[in-house]
DNA sequence: TGACAAATGCAACCGTGTTGCAATATCATA
DNA sequence: TATGATATTGCAACACGGTTGCATTTGTCA
């Protein structure tokens, strides 16, 4: 993990960007988790409770600038707000909890779904993604 | 459709709901329109089209009503909004045009992802749904 | 027709997210 | 180490989807 997060440090440096507080933070927020994608609201939050207290403009900008880099990836988790996950280029699905809203990662094994959209209407348009989520209630909820 | 939509009607007058002049041109909008789920705005713009000028609270409010009464259903098309759509009780997935946002039904024929989830770990979640969502482009977009 | 409850409109509010601009902090270079 | 360019940050104001309380209107039934 030390060594990850110190490749993704020097990817920014060598881009021309700036090591802020603010972003070694958030770097270390993002990948002392990598099982759970998180909102703005909850990385502000996190940041927080770490002492730091950071203007939303900042986070959303934050957010926004790592994932125009590919250190995070936006996930969708039907939840109606964006969430984001460190990126790691493997595919997977998401569970949402209806009741804490509280989100984790799940991989199917031999995921044939890709391969169903081949006999698929998909109404002519061109697919270039695709997000599923499972609903429910989490282990502490249910 | 107009023996459906009478149906509809019927059932809301016999569980004491009234037929106002809105909530009948609600139900035209969505018997008319079977494959494309709508926003709360779009609804709206809809109903304006047809010399109806609803205040926004009446169409929230009027939605989450016929969702309550099973007549609509609730969509993710993972946009962000919520999106409602004609209760056709029949299981179907959505495609989202990212750069005009238009939405509609896909069907995939012998879906097996229900018989997948046998084997996937869902973090001890109770999964009481699913929402599968492509993202592209669309045929006037692509 | 009248009365009661359902439905509506209005205004104000909330949460998420965005934008313009001024102030500040980082970092390469001198 | 000091300095200057500019990347980053904070602030205020806004946009948009959605919700709530309350007063008014409307549909229905006796």
């Amino acid at each position: 993990m030390i060594q990850q997060i110190l490749a993704a440090q020097a990817t920014l440096k060598d881009n021309g960007f700036r090591l802020t507080k603010i972003r070694k933070l958030i770097l270390e927020v993002f990948f002392s988790n990598t099982t759970v994608p998180i909102s703005a609201t909850e990385l502000k939050s996190q940041l927080f409770a770490l002492d730091t207290k950071v203007n939303k403009t900042t986070v959303y900008r934050e957010l926004e600038f790592l994932s125009a880099q590919g250190i995070i990836v936006e996930v969708n988790a039907g939840d109606g707000k964006k969430r984001y996950e460190l990126n790691c280029y493997c595919h997977h699905h998401h569970v949402l909890c209806l009741r804490c809203s509280a989100v984790e990662c799940v991989t199917i094994d031999n995921c044939t779904l890709e391969e169903q959209l081949n006999s698929v209407d998909l109404k002519n348009f061109k697919i270039t993604g695709h997000a599923l989520n499972f609903f429910g209630l989490c282990a502490q909820c249910r």
